[in-house]
DNA sequence: GCCCTATTAGACAGAACTGTCTAATCTTGA
DNA sequence: TCAAGATTAGACAGTTCTGTCTAATAGGGC
């Protein structure tokens, strides 16, 4: 009998309760500036039970973001298959799905951009699990542009998630929903001019 | 007599040392990451020599960022300057300039993305110095675009911003150079779709 | 020489930080 | 019922953080 469960996901009330509160404070605030204090005070949980899920605030805060991408793809892979099996269709709910974000009055970026703006060092884990997450992110438009027929759709699929990354810095920078129309519609001169030749 | 200096941007070595030590540091490892202490270590300054110059760590930071927004700025229009006359030969040198930064051994993202990243509140001074420089950016690129002879450089001054910070963004996440060629690529096929339509 | 400012080292306060430890209590399944 | 694990409150250590204060010194313009 193991004193300490694997870190792994496994689903507790509290541990589930725990990854919540310290997202949302995290998310506002940024993770440095983010005490453990704060979030168990906010959570109402004691320390221990903090130190009896994850072994250090920096494991927290990896489990934060395999939660969040974890809860993101399930979004995106809905919005999808809601979407139909259009592929131009598809790409466009792809974009769509962002809107009610950068809507959100409580947007402040991308948590994940954020995180390796804070863990700067590639070999760091809160780094490593972002770069698992926006991976996924490309290799989920390289699908939907082979869908459309996109011939080369490796280089294509890296240049729209570069306009996403950008949108999601651009709108938080300037406070600005904007960006997100300025992406899509790139997003799609790109395509189009990709299918053209 | 003011006991203080004006916080503008008075150049003394002492302040200026203190600036490019901070900004050294900073980059490296982020701005909350970074205490005065470590920045007073690194540069052998006395603390009172920093609170002479800056009134808080916060007002340090925003020099910082002026300071670098300024020689950025310098390095772009010489950039442009020895890119001569030609609009395509310019905007092709824009793009050159960020080769070295992206290929850099120190290369860590973009120092302003990351202090919006941990300065999140909009109507922080240092989110504002931000949002000052890359607006900037933005203007430049706007200037490339109407040299070019696109009758509406805005939108796609700003679609073209989204790929460099996308590019800035995902070359730090994955630690991959090929990010800027990407970004260039598609800047260049929006540039062309522009023309033809 | 003289004065004013810049600078120094270092102590100091007060807060916040992560992480550990204890001892009591709650919960739950065997 | 009982035993084991989960959770609690809170003290605690040790570090680090920003910012202030003092008292001494250095240095440059008059």
């Amino acid at each position: 009998m193991p004193d300490l469960p694997p870190s792994t996901g496994d689903s507790t009330p509290k541990r589930d309760h725990l990854i919540a509160t310290a997202f949302r404070l995290f998310y506002r605030d940024g993770y440095h500036a983010v005490g453990i204090d704060r979030i168990l005070a906010e959570a109402k949980l004691a320390k221990m039970t903090l130190y009896h899920h994850f072994e250090s605030k920096e494991e927290l805060i990896v489990a934060v973001l395999v939660q969040r991408s974890a809860l993101i793809n399930e979004r995106v892979q809905t919005a999808l298959r809601e979407a139909g099996p259009s592929p131009r269709k598809r790409l466009l709910a792809y974009f769509a799905r962002y809107e009610p974000i950068f809507a959100s009055k409580e947007f402040n970026g991308c948590g994940f951009i954020r995180a390796v703006a804070e863990y700067p060092d590639i070999h760091s884990p809160v780094h490593q699990a972002v770069i698992r997450h926006k991976q996924r992110d490309i290799d989920t438009i390289q699908e939907l542009l082979a869908g459309l027929g996109v011939v080369e759709p490796g280089p294509l699929a890296r240049q729209i998630a570069l306009l996403l990354e950008g949108a999601l810095v651009s709108a938080h920078t300037f406070g600005d929903t904007s960006a997100l129309a300025h992406a899509r519609n790139a997003a799609l001169a790109l395509v189009k001019a990709a299918r053209r030749s």
